[in-house]
DNA sequence: CTGTTAGCGCATTCAA
DNA sequence: TTGAATGCGCTAACAG
């Protein structure tokens, strides 16, 4: 900047000023000091300069999520990222796994490059490290799952009511042997899930059955075991709600060795991306990972703008995607199949 | 820090060195630091250190890609951040849109912002920020699109190979009416998948037909058109090669309308998440974004440690996935079609 | 093993 | 409208 300052004949100050588009400069001068800075290569230092001014401003923001590469994950940071960028900030997404441990890394990392905020899909109980940068001024928004202390901004979709819809959906099908597969119940939305299926079937008068509900699936040779337990058993299921997108792919990966004229109804939670092309196609409970992640920025970027209002708690509705797999009917009673239910149910499951 | 070290009794640069973790602090002056510090909720500030200190890097890179919710580019992405993290480095990753105005503003966020070094997905032609930059000493490795210049480091999918690979395990089905459908010849990618469908075509000995091939087809609109008027035709091709994932979506999409007892065979370039539950499974030549992201890290990574060796170009061999849709037999002749070859067929595409 | 001094690149006073 | 001084938070080089 000096030598900028030097070879178009001002000062420094005068270099800042241009640099930073700042008014009053006039335009002889403005000229000379960008044409200098061309000469030389010159490129505005936007660390040094957040070192002094500004309010200390890094126009950085941090997003924590479980994993990039997952389909939600960077949908939400897509949505983000748009709207930080209108908003002259960058984003630093990084992966926590899941991991508290690798969470905490990434933390730190993030908050020594003095980030301005955080959005984050928060992993286990402890949040004290979170709790600290927030009290000094930090904001923080969760996204995805919500903060047992309601003390942080949080975007968050309706779980519980998505898989009471699932359920009651199924139950209208006529089906009444519905099994759940679920995710780590230390994950909160996996938690409001399960809270919702047992809703689900207690709105649809069915009573629960230990025997069919598998939760703590967290890898897919987990879910593949927990899918052909279910589906080798002598009462098996007649539909099974999968309450998350990896313990989906792998129902519907074992499903066609076990159920190959797909009697079965599935309903998933979370769309995929070819739900439509499968076979048959896939009913899905979808979730909004866009507008999750714009309104997460939204929350975000108010209080950077210094609203120190309440906590807001913000719920993203889900949306019932009907599409075959979680229309196939099941037969009206528990026990016994009317050989009525049966052309019904053919119809469905013919390709 | 200056009251860290007040509080702890000590010299400023005692503090610097505990919480920098160099060697040669006392155990006992390191646990007063340390408590000193947690008391004070003091955080280290990543970039005044970088200001002054250990060469000026940020420990942040810059992530080009063109969208960063694209499942190729998040795959990368992820395989990117793996990396970097293990250097104790977080990742920038910001979306071009194959927009050359929006690379350029994202290119001048993250250079004001001091990365060390960029790994881009580039788009257009213009490369002249990225060459000022790399001459200024910033590496860049070019991911996915190999420069024209050769002067920056580059890995990229063999595309060219996996095109011909493709029309020859079509061609070897006996298809010889095989259509090709590519997205915008200006991205280098689609060029070279182009070359190979051509190179393909002539080593298997077919003549090429200007009526079965259609590029440019940069939004699913135009691809669902461009599939459609394919179909349609009175010489309709038995056999497409899909260049492009959204591509191969929009004609997945399509198809079944024009050909639902799955007589055409299909193969896409790039793996889809489900293409192994879709009807039939979808043949593909698929790329390895991990191992691509990986290796573009590898190779920054050496250039930040400072190997100065002539530019480098990796290239990362494609696969092909038999899994059903590139397996339809064609008829083995162009223009006769022999009973014997019905039978065959009917095998593949049945359920 | 510890402390002192100087200055990274820039923006903010305040003065001209 | 422009410029000179001062310091942001930190670390390198050099003492002690």
């Amino acid at each position: 900047m000096r030598e900028v300052a030097a070879l178009a004949g001002v000062s420094i100050k005068t270099v800042s000023r241009v640099v930073r588009g700042e008014a009053g400069v006039s335009p002889e001068l403005t000229t000379r000091v960008t044409e200098a800075a061309a000469m030389l290569d010159y490129r505005h230092n936007l660390a040094a300069s957040t070192l002094r001014g500004h309010g200390q401003k890094t126009a950085a923001i941090g997003l924590v999520l479980m994993d990039v590469a997952n389909p939600f994950a960077a949908a939400l940071h897509r949505a983000v990222e748009d709207f930080a960028h209108g908003r002259g900030t960058l984003v630093f997404a990084v992966s926590s796994d899941e991991d508290p441990d690798r969470q905490r890394e990434v933390l730190e990392a993030l908050l020594s490059r003095r980030v301005d905020g955080l959005i984050v899909m928060p992993v286990g109980a402890d949040h004290s490290i979170l709790l600290r940068e927030h009290t000094r001024g930090t904001p923080v928004v969760f996204v995805d799952r919500a903060p047992e202390s309601a003390e942080f901004d949080s975007v968050t979709a309706d779980n519980r009511e998505g898989a009471i819809r699932a359920v009651e959906h199924l139950a209208a099908q006529g089906h009444s042997r519905i099994a759940y597969l679920g995710d780590l119940h230390t994950i909160q939305t996996a938690a409001h899930r399960y809270a919702g299926y047992v809703e689900g079937l207690a709105r649809s008068g069915i009573t629960l059955d230990p025997n069919l509900i598998h939760t703590d699936l967290h890898s897919p040779e987990a879910a593949t075991a927990a899918a052909e337990a279910l589906l080798t058993r002598p009462d098996r299921p007649t539909a099974v709600f999968s309450a998350q997108n990896l313990i989906t792919t792998a129902l519907l990966r074992t499903i066609g060795k076990y159920d190959p004229k797909h009697a079965i109804a599935i309903i998933g939670f979370d769309d995929l991306p070819l739900a439509d092309l499968i076979t048959p196609p896939l009913t899905t409970i979808a979730q909004d990972p866009t507008r999750i992640g714009r309104t997460a920025a939204e929350l975000l970027f108010t209080r950077l703008d210094g609203d120190t209002s309440p906590p807001r708690h913000r719920v993203i509705p889900t949306r019932l995607i009907p599409r075959g797999s979680g229309e196939i009917p099941g037969s009206t009673t528990t026990s016994v199949k009317t050989p009525a239910d049966r052309p019904a149910a053919s119809q469905h499951h013919r390709r």
